[in-house]
DNA sequence: GAACGTACTGGACCGCCAGTCCAGTTGTCC
DNA sequence: GGACAACTGGACTGGCGGTCCAGTACGTTC
């Protein structure tokens, strides 16, 4: 699909340019301080461009994070146990909490980013928001398979939307900043595990 | 010290239609649609004065938060157990927790765009997000502050503000946005009860 | 290696919005 | 009823996300 063409030289260069200005300006300043055409000036490209190859500043932003989620949903698909397929799932939840608290401590500005495209663009279309921020589908969905897996008398659904909003809190993000990630994925452990240990619920 | 000088009728009147015309645009609109000059002309007043007498977008929103929530902070210190002083530590958290759904399914609207106001200032100022929305600071406080109470060896600050982040998040919102505000308790519930018993850790 | 069609480029431009400013108005106090 | 401060409101500013389209340079074809 994509493929029909390969994707032209230049376009491909500048496409690099601005996933790595977006990084670079992440790294350094608050993502709400950062408008497209800074992204495009620090590429030393113009905002058109910018705005041709990602569509919008949401687009833009999805597609720095799933570049950032790819070795964690590989590992996770296709890596060995307990991250990969093999483990219990108590065990695959647990890991793999850590590791998403792992990506996220790592990539915060652009978390935060993310919900603010999302809340910025919220208005124009009324989709779904696990549609519109895939890698979001895609640890969601993980954790409620494990979770569902083993615990089926709970709301694995809802829970796992629990679980991973407690990572893009705000308070959240205040915490990672200030390098308190270990603390963050102790806490998430203890909750996963009291979730899995949890009393069986009456109907 | 807000009290030095009692506010003039005008200012009064006006504060009044300002907070007013908020709730009923929050009604009907989504947060991110809402401009603060179409809530001046909805309430019947100019711009300036929605700035003069609220200082921004997010001062406008925790107004009207600290409003709503206003019974909900009377109820926990000085109201009837379960939710009052008085029941045991672990009954308050559930009934608190449930309390809070309650408020919050019924602002749906006003906590999104809180979200949003939140995220648009925090570059400006690098204030605590505690600090910056005290609604958030009380019930943070008093989650933990049970939390704690039952379960000295959790870290209860931040279990606390993981259990918040869960009625934040915009896929809880989207659920409240379905009707689903019972199902959020429940799932809440579970996860409250199943942290209150979860297996001691270990240092 | 030259000519061609097309995908890509970039910056001027648009509409909108949060927040400022200040001249005029109105309530309150003495 | 006069004086002073607080309140008011709308014109204004700066900046942003996103659009548009004329020009450019890439890859292809002969």
């Amino acid at each position: 699909m994509t493929q029909d063409r390969p994707e032209r030289a230049d376009a491909a260069r500048n496409r690099r340019a601005i996933l790595l200005a977006t990084e670079e300006l992440l790294a350094r300043y608050r993502p709400e301080q950062i408008s497209m055409e800074q992204v495009a000036t620090a590429a030393g490209v113009g905002k058109g461009t910018v705005f041709h190859r990602f569509g919008s500043r949401m687009g833009l932003m999805h597609a720095l994070m799933a570049e950032r989620a790819l070795a964690l949903t590989e590992a996770v698909s296709t890596g060995p146990p307990p991250l990969g397929p093999g483990a219990p799932a108590a065990e695959r939840l647990v890991a793999f909490l850590d590791a998403v608290v792992d990506v996220i401590a790592r990539n915060k500005g652009l978390l935060a980013a993310l919900g603010h495209a999302d809340t910025t663009v919220a208005a124009k279309s009324d989709e779904d928001p696990r549609t519109a921020h895939p890698v979001y589908g895609f640890w969601h969905g993980h954790i409620a398979d494990l979770l569902a897996a083993e615990r089926p008398d709970l709301d694995a659904e809802l829970q796992a939307h629990i679980l991973l909003a407690g990572l893009q809190s705000r308070s959240t993000l205040l915490l990672l900043e200030q390098g308190e990630a270990e603390r963050l994925a102790a806490a998430l452990r203890v909750l996963a595990r009291a979730l899995l240990h949890a009393p069986t619920q009456g109907g």
